[in-house]
DNA sequence: GTCTATATTAAGATAGAC
DNA sequence: GTCTATCTTAATATAGAC
């Protein structure tokens, strides 16, 4: 069905998202994303130096679809914070169920480099600590409008992302402990769009 | 300060704990190890035979941390859904605050080895399936007396496990992000036991 | 561009002296 | 029990033929 290949370049990179995500830098193998890719080892330092020159690549990108359209949303102003967690919470889930391994990549490999996330933060062009401090004076002008109960932005943050990530950072606990197949799993985590959503607007409105 | 120096085999124990728990199987280095443990590469092969037995060894120990005291409330009966869920939070996250690596840890090991669930988790001598139906039970049971919303048993528990132990999975990502020293997210967590506790009973209480 | 063959490196594991 | 020295293995990286 496919009108064009894609080019060995392409395939390399492919293969390289794929193995680096499953297994994390330290335990993925250049023979195992070669073989993935369907050549060799020595064709991929044809294409890339090295292992660290694709584990780069393919980070930047993961990276990116881990922050970048959480930001877009969490930047948009005019919108009532009812309707910031409601997008939030769906734009998150419905990225985490797209790529189901992305969120325990990054936090993983962030874990043990923590420099990668200063890196390439800075590329992502955005400040993080205004983002929250915006979004911190927004939870407290609720808060005196008596809409919300008190609650520090920070922590209801927290409580925002963990709703949304944890169940995929921990599916292969989450999925054998109640014994869900794959698409029981799926479909478990397209009911917490709404479910989340929810779960956090009720427990917050007064 | 100590009255009795730890034997040379339990101090390579604790370096292989803290190393491992570092970095994960695949990144940790017998070398790290030998030296946290003020020896060498050839005493650790003299006391074990080699790097997965030591592994193997810590494992075990953090995966009954992370799953053992959790099942001990989850499975106590004669005790309301409310005071359940304040004593899971509470547990869990005082384990995490003593153990802030530990679940992470455990999750991206397990991700990597799923094997590894199913030959520690027989060992703990408990059936999760059974926990957790007893659980959805004295959820649905809440719900008919019209105490609580609506909402499965296993998303609740989902949510719980969620709020706890998520800050502690993504702790570099958070304290870069939030620019937190790590005192303000010792801080953070300690008042999480309270606020998770608040924040689950307020979404489903009616 | 792609392969086979080879070199290099680093990590794990063993032998043997003390 | 502990060390130094050495072996083995496996993984990364390069050279060179086609």
């Amino acid at each position: 069905m496919e009108l064009t290949e894609a080019s060995t370049e392409d395939r390399i990179l492919e293969a390289a998202m794929k193995v680096f995500t499953r297994k994390g830098f330290a335990a993925a193998r250049t023979e195992e994303i070669a073989k993935e890719a369907g050549i060799n080892r020595a064709l991929l330092h044809y294409y890339y130096r090295d292992k660290h020159t694709i584990f780069n690549l393919i980070f930047e990108t993961r990276f990116k679809e881990f922050f970048k359209g959480l930001f877009v949303i969490f930047e948009s102003d005019n919108i009532s914070l009812f309707e910031k967690i409601e997008r939030m919470v769906n734009h998150e889930i419905t990225t985490l169920i797209k790529h189901p391994h992305l969120a325990r990549f990054v936090i993983t490999e962030i874990a043990q480099q923590p420099e990668l996330l200063l890196e390439h933060g800075a590329k992502l062009g955005i400040n993080p600590r205004l983002l929250i401090s915006e979004f911190e004076k927004q939870v407290n002008a609720e808060i005196k409008l008596g809409t919300i109960r008190p609650i520090q932005g920070r922590q209801l943050l927290i409580n925002i992302m963990s709703l949304c990530i944890y169940p995929f950072v921990a599916s292969p606990v989450i999925q054998t402990m109640m014994s869900l197949q794959e698409k029981e799993f799926y479909e478990m985590t397209e009911q917490r769009k709404r479910l989340v959503s929810d779960f956090i607007i009720n427990s917050i409105k007064k």
